[in-house]
RNA sequence: GUCCCCAUCGUCUAGCCUGGUCUAGGACACCGCCCUUUCACGGCGAAAACAGGGGUUCAAAUCCCCUUGGGGACGCCA
């Protein structure tokens, strides 16, 4: 059988990691399974769903590579369906109209409230049939009572919940959309959708979704319900407990293959291995080989498994994602290679490049201490001398010459590192020497050189 | 409160299904050392866990039960 997946968010705020990592592990059992990736929105909270969400979540989609074969498909651009078949079940006595006022209900939830009961709906209109003209209605699921609902999960094997703790849910609201539990199914089952993979908070949910399966004579599919994403407070990823977008980690230099690489891993893996580029994942993803138990997101690693990734990167594809303007003459490839390994994101990386923008560096005042003493200008300025004689501004060169410099003079490689530094790239930090003097180049070298003699 | 799910280092996890090779392996973070021209990278090392109690068995991290702990759900949200 052909495996057909589906990821469903709704439009009502940015894509946050839950969500992510539910999506990539429905895109990897599907790439796995050589089956069909459907994108569903499930914008029936009128209220709520907005244009701009669902903006950003198709940009982040694409920007981390997880690509769909089909959709977007609108949930409310099928509201006649939902409609439809809600209608349906009212005449084969499944479901019900329920007439009851918003202010009746919130008297009954304070009532409970005040017992310390749980609110349930207490059937009201389950049977009644003195419908009041042209009022405003919802549609509402009769649940069986005492029945046994059985569902499986490949996880988690068989789960049975007695219907008696489910009460009448609205499967049609007064506005005449559909519940989340309603519409799922139906778009589940004519979409054909074979496998749901989703969050565990979603389990509960599934017992109605069974339950509606059941009424619409379908075949349900198979569920994976994957454990959940904590904060560091251990209790549900949201924004209060430090749970970022897409975007903010996009803008935080983060890559997307990292991204894919952090959430997969938590709570998949394989044996030992940290690391994996989009293609092994594919190969190596095995949706029966998922942790069970809730994992806490640790932002240290996601930074390092970036690192990982920044660091493999070929220059042409970093090139990609730097944003640096290369000044002509600069040795990208060198200046890409040596900022590479040591930089654990895009921000840190563009960063570190800085020096490479543009024929003059500005050198703050902070280090005038470091640079301007008559014995750093002097030997700052044989040693010029010496470099300037190279015929090649090689790596390899660059050393020599400057190893012979400093035995000659009897300087240690210290005294002239710093200044030197500070020259050439306006910063303490930077790459080896050696390397920054063959990433400028003998032009560029010299004239940031001879500026700072001049000044 | 009711229902459901879960339980190996601080964190992510390997091992569990198919008991013995586990004095429990790897990774992040932390600490120490080394490398060193800065910042880093890297290398080496240390510390660190089978929640508790009962079973079953010659033998249990691995199977069963209970307790405890954690999480989730209980919306005209998804």
């Amino acid at each position: 059988m052909n495996i057909i997946t589906r990821f469903a968010p709704s439009p009502t705020g940015s894509l946050h990691l839950g969500a992510v990592r539910t999506a990539i592990f429905n895109f990897l059992f599907t790439k796995r399974n050589k089956g069909k990736f459907i994108l569903r929105i499930e914008d029936t909270d009128q209220e709520r769903s907005t244009n701009d969400s669902l903006d950003e979540i198709l940009k982040s989609l694409n920007w981390l590579g997880v690509d769909y074969d089909d959709g977007p498909h609108i949930q409310s651009d099928r509201l006649s369906i939902y409609k439809k078949i809600a209608q349906d079940l009212v005449d084969k006595n499944l479901a019900y109209k329920c007439f009851m006022k918003n202010e009746e209900i919130e008297e009954l939830k304070n009532q409970a409230a005040k017992e310390k009961k749980v609110y349930r709906y207490p059937r009201t209109w389950r049977d009644r049939t003195d419908h009041p003209e042209n009022a405003k209605y919802v549609i509402r699921f009769k649940t069986p009572d005492s029945h046994i609902i059985e569902f499986s999960d490949t996880l988690r094997g068989t789960i049975k919940i007695g219907s008696d703790n489910l009460d009448d849910f609205i499967i049609l609201k007064s506005d005449g959309y559909p519940t989340y539990n309603f519409s799922t199914v139906i778009d589940d089952a004519e979409m054909g959708i074979t496998n749901v993979i989703r969050g565990e908070d979603h389990l509960s949910n599934t017992s109605k979704q069974t339950l509606i399966f059941d009424s619409l004579n379908k075949k349900p599919p198979l569920f994976t319900h994957v454990s959940m994403i904590l904060g560091k407070d251990k209790t549900k990823l949201s924004k209060r407990n430090g749970s970022k977008s897409i975007q903010d980690f996009k803008d935080e230099g983060i890559l997307p293959i990292a991204i894919l690489n952090y959430l997969a891993r938590l709570g998949w893996s394989h044996g030992d291995q940290e690391i994996f580029t989009l293609d092994e994942m594919v190969d190596l993803f095995d949706i029966n080989n998922l942790t069970k138990s809730p994992a806490i997101f640790d932002e240290d690693k996601l930074k390092w498994v970036n690192s990982q990734h920044l660091k493999r990167l070929s220059n042409n594809d970093l090139l990609k994602v730097v944003k640096v303007d290369f000044y002509q003459g600069i040795n990208i490839d060198l200046a890409l290679s040596s900022a590479k390994v040591k930089a654990k994101d895009t921000i840190m990386l563009n960063e570190s490049l800085k020096f490479c923008e543009s024929e003059l560096i500005k050198i703050g005042d902070e280090f005038i201490d470091d640079l301007y003493t008559k014995d750093t200008k002097e030997i700052i300025e044989a040693f010029y001398t010496d470099a300037l004689d190279l015929k090649s501004f090689e790596i390899k060169e660059i050393k020599d010459c400057m190893n012979i410099f400093l035995e000659k003079r009897g300087l240690k490689m210290k005294q002239i590192a710093l200044p030197l530094r500070i020259i050439l790239t306006g910063s303490k930090a930077s790459p080896g020497i050696f390397e920054v003097i063959s990433i400028l180049g003998k032009e560029i070298f010299s004239k940031r050189i001879e500026h700072y003699l001049e000044s």
